[in-house]
DNA sequence: ATGGGCCATTTATTATACTATAAATCCGTA
DNA sequence: TACGGATTTATAGTATAATAAATGGCCCAT
């Protein structure tokens, strides 16, 4: 039998992987006990672990190991442990920005280029205005134009049009009512946010036209939304995303994904 | 001013946020540092670094705090330790898993049902056909062809054409050339596998009836590409998805994602 | 050659001590 | 009584040391 095509994901050397058995580590043990019941939701956002003390005690493990097993949790962004009285390790909700900094991870050390990152957003978003236009509430409209007249009022504040700008794509994307779409778009977004804060925050010569632009786009892509017409949200919404990802490819070239440290 | 329209991302209390300024443990800068040189290419996959009794000189501190930075790369999987002669820490290149294992996590928290995943993918996957059928090259097409033919001979064995059918949409998304979108399908994939692989993995009585329709989309699909045909490949494969999707859903029903653990 | 046993290396885990931090409390003064 | 500052105290942060366990290499006897 032919070895199955496509079999290696990259060309990467093969290292001696995983098919070795692994012997858990007792931080790692402890981590996953913890994690199951916060996913379980017998540890709510908000709720306070024991103290080290006694979770040594309750696990029987030394202090170390516990406390390696928080920095674990901690990376995961599920705890946070402060110190001092009524310190301690409290449960937190996870955000996005966390699975977002593990995917740009990954994208940066495969070499991903800005002009993906925006391309894959121009590929997903489109597809969610459709959605929203034939699936919204009345709402959905009360909030999308409330958000229309915002940026109407900070056409010329180029900073808060920005924030605008970003908060009317996450509007969208959150009213879509797909979760894991929502997540996708909000990683690329905060990857994208990530990258380019690096670079210059500063103004263009022709920023108030460009805002006006973005607004006008946006007016459209809420009037077919009022419309319930599905093709023509999505359409304008991808020529839309189109000019904004030619503008930012123009301003900032075709590099790689560089944000992170 | 008014509030932003839409601010919260959602319904959750504001605990105290990240606005306080946080002292870095000792922890979390060693492992920033060590990142650092993974990310920017000082260190490669495979490469290993000191001992731990080096590194405590290196960087003047605790075996206790390298430790814990130990366990933090490892749980991000950038690392990987083994004990004994010759161990120590080595750089590993992290894999779609992991980053999978972050969003799985917050799909989970969020309430995400299998339904919304398989719909994500149907959003995103069809885009790739297009893409990839408007700039396929030759070595694309034998690929797809020799994978069609792997399928074809596997049609009554369940279990691998199984794999050979998430094989497929593997070759698919990664030939299509967008690494974010590549590994946002990939994470889907991974998050769908891992939640039905819990349940049954049995046969169906219609078992080969249902191969044989999956293989002739497939099929469908790589002569739309043969033909760059992108805006029928686009239609063929949303069109194979949507059964896809339909079937997993009609055998599973529309309950939340719930893989891990 | 092959297998067994010893040894050096290196992480895994535990134990203990000391330090740093921050909330709570107490107390004196206005 | 109200305020503000010192003190107490619970808690995590870091350091050090000691022991356990795993792993790979080496030598030797068969």
């Amino acid at each position: 039998m032919a070895k199955q095509p496509g079999a290696t994901t990259n060309s990467a050397p093969n290292f001696s992987d995983d098919p070795m058995i692994r012997v858990p580590k007792a931080a790692e043990l402890i981590a996953e006990r913890i994690r199951r019941r916060i996913v379980l939701g017998e540890l709510k956002a908000g709720d306070a672990l024991p103290s080290e003390s006694d979770m040594m005690g309750e696990f029987s493990v030394s202090r170390a190991s516990l406390r390696e097993a928080f920095r674990v949790l901690e990376a995961e962004s599920l705890i946070e442990v402060k110190r001092g009285a009524h310190g301690g390790a409290r449960i937190k909700l996870p955000k996005d920005e966390m699975a977002a900094k593990s995917v740009g991870l990954l994208l940066q050390m495969r070499g991903a280029t800005l002009k993906e990152v925006l391309h894959a957003r121009l590929i997903i978003e489109p597809s969610l205005a459709r959605a929203l236009a034939e699936a919204r509430t009345d709402e959905d409209i009360a909030v999308l134009r409330q958000h229309l007249e915002w940026e109407r009022t900070h056409l010329n504040d180029y900073k808060v049009f920005a924030l605008a700008t970003a908060e009317m794509h996450r509007i969208l994307v959150q009213r879509s009512g797909n979760v894991p779409l929502a997540l996708m778009v909000g990683m690329l977004d905060d990857i994208f946010r990530r990258h380019v804060t690096q670079f210059v925050a500063r103004s263009r010569a022709d920023q108030l036209e460009l805002n006006q632009a973005s607004l006008d786009g946006h007016t459209q892509l809420v009037d077919m939304i009022v419309a319930r017409n599905g093709e023509a949200a999505e359409a304008v919404w991808r020529r839309h995303m189109q000019r904004v990802k030619d503008v930012v490819i123009e301003e900032l070239g075709e590099t790689t994904v560089l944000d992170l440290y």
